[in-house]
DNA sequence: CACAGTCATTGACTTCAGTCAATTAAATCA
DNA sequence: TGATTTAATTGACTGAAGTCAATGACTGTG
């Protein structure tokens, strides 16, 4: 059942048009160098057109990272449920952060992390939003983690969870303010692997 | 001994006065809703003139912000140098977080933080440069907190240098990206003392 | 003092993001 | 079907950042 009018499905079209030729575009030249001008040209439109179905050249970006999320389910689905938590965190940003450099690329993710900090309008950026998949991940590991004994009781559930995710955070804003040299993965790696040291319950 | 040229007085002067007025300009109406030619004019110059003198927006503010570095000396000398390294890092830290978020505020630092992702021409940003006051303070804290066997020997010292400060940014960008309700010592201290924690030499 | 060279200053110009009133064409209604 | 409403599209326009060739005031030299 296709409820869409062709006028509807024109304008999808158009859309999608614009989303491909914009990223095109954005790793070719890298989304500094590119002006909507470029994007719309290339898609045979007017500028305004990109304007109807994107608020700004940000917004673009915003549509494939949050594609990323789907990305994370797959991961998810070959993690060994039995390991604990902290295993199992480790391993989800292993392959989180591969994909990042590999697949991604600082000058997509450099846009969202700068969007992030600029683009408040009330509410908070994508970036850090709980319905994310990522985070609806990372927070059930933590859960179990918690109850089963394996992090300090003195936190709230909430606090590690927020204290893991700024982990991921704190490695990718370093990776992306640092000139090459700097292998997220492995950064990523050792880092959180301190913060769940410092979680283990034992030390408290 | 005055070595300058009048020229170069009045060349320095009409720096200043750019300076000043983007400053006020910048607290009183926002970083972004501030003009370059809201700037000059206040200052009876033409635009030309504030590109002679900085590079661009960013710039100004960046200016400021080493003015920061200052403060740190001031901080560091009341700090009990019997205190065990990773006591001292969490007061530097405690005195600089309610700086930031008293003095500097969000919208500055907010610059310091987008400039730094972009910014990149070639070298890395004036933010994580090792030769900044602050950085020079911390890195000597824990270098004596390495040698006197406070933390993991298994690490290198720059390693554990660059976890501590890549702390520091991880909170203050939460902080940025946070709607309020983010208090960023309480924050800072609580991360921070869960990575020292982590770092501690009877984890390992 | 006169002259050449330096350099702060100027403002018109280019480029680009984002806006909006007008246009056009499809959808809905009577 | 014809009339009316709704919505996508257009491109000229605004506003702001950053550029640069031209200007002329100052400096230092012979």
């Amino acid at each position: 059942m296709n409820s869409l009018t062709s006028r509807q499905k024109k304008a999808l079209e158009t859309r999608e048009k614009l989303l491909k030729a914009s990223l095109d575009l954005f790793y070719k030249h890298g989304f500094e160098h590119v002006s909507i001008e470029q994007i719309t040209k290339a898609c045979n439109v007017s500028k305004g057109t990109f304007y109807t179905h994107f608020p700004s050249k940000y917004d673009v970006i915003l549509e494939k990272f949050k594609e990323l999320d789907s990305f994370y389910s797959t991961v998810e689905k070959n993690i060994d449920s039995t390991l604990p938590a902290s295993e199992k965190i480790l391993t989800l940003y292993k392959e989180q952060m591969m994909y990042l450099t590999n697949v991604v690329g600082k000058d997509l993710m450099r846009t969202v992390y700068t969007a992030a900090m600029t683009n408040q309008v009330e509410q908070d950026h994508y970036l850090i939003n709980p319905q994310r998949t990522i985070f609806q991940i990372i927070n059930a590991y933590i859960e179990d983690g918690v109850r089963l004994g394996e992090f300090r009781q003195d936190l709230q559930v909430t606090q590690v969870q927020a204290i893991i995710q700024r982990c991921m955070r704190a490695n990718v804003y370093d990776w992306l303010i640092h000139n090459e040299d700097f292998n997220l993965s492995v950064e990523m790696a050792q880092f959180t692997a301190i913060v769940l040291d410092g979680l283990k319950a034992e030390n408290k």
